[in-house]
DNA sequence: TAACGTTTAAAACAAATGTTTATCAACTCG
DNA sequence: CGAGTTGATAAACATTTGTTTTAAACGTTA
């Protein structure tokens, strides 16, 4: 099936160069000609460049968001009622995040690509995501405030973001920071080995004591 | 003089458009039209679109270097030989950040062009930072090397750059943050505000205990 | 004042972009 | 077999991009 082929072949080609260069800058004359495909055959499979954008990132969260779900509802009958510890919740993540492209074996890829479409503008995307896959975020984020209810709500919200930026942005520059690293220490870091530094650094983080009241007076420096 | 008023016109038009919108989503014409001024005068004032590009991170970066110099000077001669504590140091770079931008009134400006400095595949552009600007990082990891004896020289790289990528990502990306935080608490954040919650958060992560060894075999979840 | 370099203005440039069209091949199914 | 759908191909489309060019206006200095 020669249709199939092709559509894969671009989805394959375009989430290597999106990831890489971003979006603006990898033009469809660009992905096309890696993929060994005609030109028209994007906008004739996937209607737009835009649509072929939403269409690489269905293809991670799709799986994502069915496995976090199935992951989530394993939990719940697991605890059956009792609180899910907030480190079995970060990891259950963790570990899913870390699943899902696996069989694609671009894990680096999919980081990228959450890291873009945190801060690439392209509104259209974040409204994309926002929508199909904000169900899987709710369901996360209220199981987190259950294992932490010590924690006022704005403050679980901000830090939840402050970690999950964490994680996205320093995977999605893992390249730029690997190439620092292996000149400075000449040790070679592998994602699994990034993942196992964050996470007490993520846990510490979550259980931070809480900040000062919000009077603007700072303290001395000394 | 026209001709300054022209290159600060540029320069302040190009650093908001640049910030709302990246750097490819955003032409000379979009900026020399909003800036009242004429398309070729970006070409004749600063050679090409790059480097204008590089002009705009200038404007904050020499500031910002050269104060935070001067705040680790004052430090340095405070503390005379003795260990500055990671707190001040944190808190010293905060300030410096903070203070920067208040003249032009822009400070989410400069976080949202430092997060695109980041993510932005725009190879040129983390060429130059890291040629202009690298030395000060440098010296603040030293410093930061002092304050953190007992972290292994690995970890304190990545835990640095985990908590530069929480600051940097959280508050880039604040925009999008704030509206959600707003829809779901009514509650208006400002970013003096967002940097009260992110330090003791910052603090416990550089703190955090270190993690397990390198080995692959992951903890049950129970 | 006259001449010079500097800055603006408007137009034109070539190149690259996303998208559409028209034509042709391949396969399906009655 | 043959009508009809589906996909692939190449060409063309209209825009938009960064950059240059040409001309005029301005301001400084001799």
């Amino acid at each position: 099936m020669a249709q199939a082929d092709t559509v894969t072949r671009i989805l394959d080609t375009a989430e290597v160069l999106f990831a890489e260069r971003g979006f603006a800058e990898t033009s469809l004359r660009n992905i096309t000609s890696k993929a060994k495909v005609n030109l028209a055959a994007v906008n004739y499979h996937f209607g737009s460049k835009k649509a072929l954008i939403q269409a690489v990132f269905a293809r991670y969260l799709d799986p994502f968001t069915e496995r976090f779900h199935a992951a989530l509802d394993e939990l719940e009958a697991q605890y059956a009622g009792r609180v899910i510890p907030l480190e079995v919740l970060l990891e259950t993540m963790a570990k899913t995040v870390l699943d899902v492209p696996a069989e694609r074996n671009s894990l680096k890829v999919f980081m990228r690509l959450l890291g873009l479409a945190y801060s690439q503008a392209q509104g259209h995307l974040r409204r994309y995501i926002q929508e199909h896959y904000g169900s899987v975020f709710s369901r996360f984020s209220d199981l987190v405030r259950q294992a932490t209810p010590d924690l006022p709500e704005a403050e679980r919200f901000w830090r939840l973001h402050f970690v999950l930026g964490t994680v996205i942005f320093t995977l999605s520059g893992l390249d730029a920071l690997r190439d620092i690293a292996e000149k400075d220490y000449g040790e070679h870091v592998s994602v699994r080995d990034l993942i196992r530094r964050l996470r007490p650094v993520v846990v510490s983080a979550m259980n931070a004591p809480l900040p000062d009241a919000p009077s603007d007076s700072l303290p001395a420096a000394v």
